[in-house]
DNA sequence: CACTTGACCTGTCCGC
DNA sequence: TGCGGACAGGTCAAGT
């Protein structure tokens, strides 16, 4: 599922694809994935060149020449990808990105051969998720003047992506209404404990997943997160010791930042800007690791349900921590 | 007001 | 083998 790392990763990959681009036609095939778009992508999509990609919280923003950006959310199983490679060899850039990130597939598929064979069985795939594009669940097709095609597709259709004003992003709901990132140099320990509190009285796993309380935290990473402080996800945050929320943070963030490095968690649909899985699912602690051992004390990590969500621990690791009621 | 549940969708997996 | 139902989880809207 695409959060913070998966959608960052998709990013850093598009910015050294897209910019420079000029887009010759688009074809969308499910008008919920793209509402309104029939005349607007007239207007303000075909023949505006790409500038550059930029993301907050799970949100990708395309910027464009006309001065509207293409805003996309990937939801659960959103994917961009872009396929061809452009002739237009003023951007050498991008060209020699496409060549050595072919190279470095090798790499991949060497690393997910081995132990992580193990993990999902014989049959996973190694290699890139995607086939021929486009396939049956490709929703959007963005063709390029200088070759190349970028395709939006999303088996679940929960995915959207639609064409605004650059300049009234900030102004939707969800832009408003967003908590800090967390990844950001000025976001302090203190930053996150405040926020905490926010909603102080709930479970922390539901506060962890709430975007207005911070920004980017899904599924995975809220389990790995608390998996590495050592706190049960339904414990209350008011009842959690300062220590503890402090670690919180500095997990958190140390995890984020290696899911990046990894290139995200694949795990099931989740692929980079060139198709490719990510590789942080091997190196997770809790998740989708239920009647497996934990890694730290040999006992059994389990699946409950918190917040509504499937929820990985460890009994032993994990401490509950709830308020005092009498 | 704060929190929980349902809806949006499709593919996969499990049990009968 | 076929089929129904549960499940996967990001976000918004509706319900408690």
């Amino acid at each position: 599922m695409p959060e913070l790392p998966e959608v960052e990763t998709v990013k850093l990959g598009l910015n050294k694809l897209l910019p420079g681009l000029t887009v010759k036609a688009v074809t969308h095939d499910w008008a919920n994935s793209f509402p309104n778009a029939d005349a607007d992508v007239k207007k303000f999509l075909i023949g505006a060149k790409i500038k550059n990609v930029r993301r907050r919280a799970k949100v990708l923003m395309i910027d464009l020449s006309s001065e509207h950006s293409l805003v996309i959310h990937l939801k659960m199983t959103g994917q961009l990808v872009f396929v061809g490679e452009p002739t237009n060899t003023y951007f050498a850039d991008r060209r020699s990105y496409i060549g050595e990130e072919k190279n470095q597939s090798t790499n991949y598929d060497i690393q997910s051969t081995t132990e992580p064979t193990a993990r999902f069985g014989a049959g996973h795939p190694t290699k890139s998720l995607i086939g021929e594009l486009p396939d049956r669940s490709t929703r959007v097709t963005i063709t390029f003047i200088d070759g190349g095609q970028l395709f939006f597709n999303d088996q679940r259709k929960f995915g959207w992506m639609r064409l605004m004003p650059t300049n009234e992003i900030m102004n939707i709901d969800f832009m408003k209404k967003v908590g800090p990132e967390p990844l950001e140099q000025n976001f302090l320990a203190k930053n996150f404990i405040e926020r905490l509190y926010k909603r102080q009285n709930s479970n922390i796993k539901a506060v962890l997943l709430d975007q207005s309380v911070i920004a980017g935290v899904g599924n995975i990473y809220a389990d790995e997160s608390l998996f590495a402080a050592g706190i049960h996800p339904a414990s209350i945050v008011k009842a959690v010791p300062k220590k503890k929320l402090e670690l919180l943070y500095q997990e958190l963030r140390r995890i984020l930042q290696l899911s990046i490095k990894n290139g995200g968690t694949t795990d099931r649909n989740y692929v980079d800007a060139l198709g490719r899985r990510g590789n942080y699912m091997d190196m997770a602690k809790v998740f989708r690791r239920e009647k497996q051992p934990c890694l730290t004390c040999q006992g059994e990590i389990i699946k409950i349900r918190v917040a509504g969500r499937g929820t990985h621990i460890c009994l032993k690791c994990q401490k509950l921590y709830k308020v005092r009621s009498r």
